[in-house]
DNA sequence: TGCGATCCAATCGTGTGCGATTTAATCAAG
DNA sequence: CTTGATTAAATCGCACACGATTGGATCGCA
């Protein structure tokens, strides 16, 4: 018997995750920000220098995704992209004054988030995890 | 503090969505179907004959994604698009026997995802519906 | 009855995602 | 050295998503 659609984890994830989306999309905006490059500050944030083989690995995304999106950013004044001296193959992106000052402005965001899940610290982080381990166990081997 | 990504809950639903999505890619390609195509079929072998706008509330989208997206499905030969004679304005959504029959070419693929999750079916169900709660607290009023 | 407000789908432009391929750089084995 | 294999990014084409707008059809109320 086919299941209804409500029934199924990928609907729900598929609509969970547009949901999020939608959250977040006004609030970035006002930051001029898409949220695929949202996901990016945010790895650049944590470590800045990053080769886009490294950020595909962080954000699970391939260089034809990436490409593009970190030429926008670059176009924007946020990152700027070279190829690494050491390995021509690579390409290194790099924070400006601008995108490291955006770190300050998106820092209310997490927690207006948060606040918009209404769960408990614990609930939301045990959600997370389940989340995180279903969809390691997803991905082909690694 | 900025969290980093892997902390963040909206980085689990987007990259747990796509490692979803990139499972089901490849059984959906067997059938000539991309992802939002199943949802679609899945919705309505529920319920045959929906409007645009009763698809859009099922699949939390609107008629700027699902309109292209129909004539397409359209253009296969596996759904029909016709105006709503009683009311004009909508537009009513209808197997043709070929979206029927895929009904049962895609049966195996619910208990193929399944068994990739890896989890007891009570554990799968839990976090299915606690996606769904978050995903529903997340949308706006309703 | 008329006419403005509302509703439904469609259209348009932009930005992802991704399969498939290409180009350039590095590596490896002789 | 050199040449074939491997690796990293980029390119191309297509299919979503969605904000904003448009064009008809229906509704509501004087």
């Amino acid at each position: 018997m086919t299941p209804t659609l409500s029934q199924m984890i990928c609907f729900a994830l598929y609509s969970a995750n547009h949901a999020m989306q939608r959250v977040y999309a006004p609030l970035l905006s006002e930051l001029g920000l898409t949220y695929p490059q949202y996901l990016v500050l945010l790895s650049l944030w944590q470590e800045d220098g990053q080769t886009v083989g490294a950020l595909g690995r962080a954000l699970q995304l391939e260089s034809n995704t990436l490409t593009p999106l970190l030429k926008r950013m670059e176009a924007q004044g946020l990152v700027t992209r070279t190829r690494d001296s050491a390995d021509e193959r690579q390409v290194r992106v790099t924070l400006t004054a601008a995108g490291l000052a955006l770190q300050a402005q998106a820092e209310p965001l997490s927690a207006c988030i948060f606040d918009r899940c209404a769960l408990p610290p614990e609930q939301l982080a045990a959600l997370r995890d389940a989340v995180t381990a279903l969809r390691d166990q997803l991905r082909p081997d690694v």
